[in-house]
DNA sequence: AAGCAGATGAGAATGATTCGCAAGTGAGAA
DNA sequence: TTCTCACTTGCGAATCATTCTCATCTGCTT
């Protein structure tokens, strides 16, 4: 139950949130922007504030259940923290986004931090190229 | 000078990219947005609009005279393109950032997009993390 | 010196995101 | 169950970075 969720990261479960959250968590796009959040509750007949969905987003990431992602040239746009961490990889003709995790990168990434002098605390990394003709046709996130 | 590079990329020679590239040349900070150039260009008491910076900072990327980077949080960032390539990693903390080059992790990002159907023509990496206290201070880009 | 495509500056326009505020509503206390 | 009150919400205004419009200007070629 998404109340479950809201309750055990402080939030006080209202009809908005949980709005958000299930739209979120049954949604086929992976990857939505605040935008199509309140679009698609509009047309589903709920009256919720673009802004609502702006402060329920930041309090969602602030609480570990969504990412943000910002990739390059589009729009910022919200995941939810299903499972393990994972980097994108993003089609630049398509928009297409599949998702990696690679052991070796990761490593490596806390090897350099540490090299530097710096405590790893997060990382973003996305890849950019074109997928293969057959997959890309259509925008999707 | 600055402006054969001008030539060179196709770009007409005018006063304002002049201006602009030889600040960035000249800048001891690595990383300046358009806002901050254009401080510095009208303290110096150059007259040269906002707008004209913005077209003349995305003309020299296309040029692949300078680069873009969306640090999270931040505003963009251009840098010049001086050596070879390279990632960033920055303080969460005081903003600092440093630069890196991990043959490891650019072979495996080739790797992973080959697998993954993808011809990798891009990619941005970027570490957060604290700096060892010593040198976590001041702002700076 | 002349002509023109491309460049510029100033300010308006845009798009995404945030703020301010009055009204509404969970959730624990009584 | 009702009461309270801090936390929320919706709405429109405000902000911020960036882009566009357009009239004027300026490199570069002839």
């Amino acid at each position: 139950m998404e109340s479950e969720e809201l309750r055990n990261v402080g939030l006080k479960v209202t009809t908005p949130r949980l709005k958000i959250l299930s739209l979120l968590e049954s949604s086929k796009a992976k990857h939505m922007t605040a935008e199509t959040i309140y679009r698609q509750l509009s047309e589903g007949g709920e009256v919720i504030g673009l802004a609502t969905v702006y402060r329920a987003l930041a309090q969602f990431e602030a609480a570990g259940l969504i990412t943000r992602h910002q990739f390059e040239g589009g729009q910022t746009v919200f995941e939810l923290e299903r499972g393990p961490h994972h980097d994108h990889i993003v089609c630049v003709r398509c928009g297409r986004v599949e998702e990696f995790y690679d052991k070796v990168i990761e490593d490596r990434q806390r090897e350099i931090a540490e090299k530097l002098g710096f405590t790893l605390s997060d990382h973003a990394l996305t890849l950019y190229g074109e997928c293969s003709n057959g997959t890309c046709t259509a925008k999707n996130g």
